[in-house]
DNA sequence: TCAGCTTCATCAAACATTTGATCATCTGGG
DNA sequence: CCCAGATGATCAAATGTTTGATGAAGCTGA
């Protein structure tokens, strides 16, 4: 690739991927754009969806993102060992680990050694805990609601299939996963 | 929710989407759980692909993604003011400002005063960082292709569509977007 | 039994991100 | 001209994440 290219003179958060893969493809007839354009357009829409609901919705009421998924999966599951929680929350245990000195010290969770293994926690809201997550897994519900419904529902359908069949295919493509 | 709800006895990582949905409704009549069941999907994919390629193909070459994401911008469309390649790759311009210490420190890009304007910073790549993007980004290129394969080209392509037509839709609703 | 291996959790260091504040520079209206 | 407000960048503090190391507890087979 020529190192003095000149950017176009409007490259914004909206035209980058077209811009991105066209660019690509000329410069290295090898790439796989369309694999490519897929990876971009996933991520840039799951960081818009994260940003809005965390910014709008979490960070306000003093929570963020990976705390809400905690305190969710506790809500729905139950009491329930760290290692669960990690897994079903989708973090490794050294992450979940730091995590849990927040939640725990803003009162909304407790750990405590298991009974039948002494290595391992056992997780459970607090009161103050279940108190809380009600009421922000509304709003959240709500915000998501709102951007459910720029698809159609069988639209919505398919995105979930498409991403589950992309999930289920990775496990084939031996990707590599969290401890 | 009542406070003592056990957990089924297999709940992971695959099957918590489903319980979590299932039990939202169950538990709160008034939950969309389409929506509910679309963002999590969402967010589990895109988490899955990420950690993948992060895992794999950058920090083993003393990388990250953010700083891949960067790189890739400058790589693509030339040297450009810090402004812009944040928008771009989609972050706030004070994380850009704390990304560029690390990336600037590895000797992969340079920064430097705009002459039209000495608050804008001007971002271009060093010869290094020329060097190393083209080699990782073909190693980031293989892997995307080996999770594009689990959908089918058609499948892919419709993919793209919802994302693109999801993110469309915020606009429309408001959603909240980084500074 | 117990030594070695495995598993659970935490720690440490480096990194990236957020919000809100601060500083420097530019720009436009009186 | 010049001051007020807007804009670009950075900083500070708090948070969450990664990889690799460490310590504690459980398990297994000779």
């Amino acid at each position: 690739m020529t190192h003095n290219t000149a950017p176009p003179d409007e490259l914004t958060f909206w035209s980058f991927v077209d811009y991105a893969v066209h660019k690509a493809e000329r410069e290295l007839p090898s790439v796989n754009a369309e694999a490519m354009r897929m990876v971009l357009t996933l991520n840039r829409a799951t960081s818009m969806v994260v940003y809005d609901l965390e910014s709008s919705i979490h960070r306000p009421r003093g929570w963020t993102w990976p705390g809400f998924r905690v305190l969710f999966a506790l809500w729905l599951a139950g009491p329930m060992e760290a290692k669960t929680t990690a897994e079903i929350s989708g973090m490794s245990r050294a992450a979940l680990s730091a995590l849990l000195n927040t939640l725990e010290r803003d009162g909304l969770l407790s750990r405590e050694r298991a009974t039948h293994d002494r290595r391992a926690l056992q997780l459970s809201l607090t009161e103050e805990g279940y108190g809380a997550i009600l009421g922000v897994f509304r709003a959240h519900n709500r915000r998501e609601s709102a951007w459910a419904q720029a698809l159609e529902p069988e639209e919505r359908r398919e995105l979930v299939r498409l991403l589950n069949k992309l999930m289920a295919g990775s496990t084939d493509a031996k990707a590599k996963f969290r401890n």
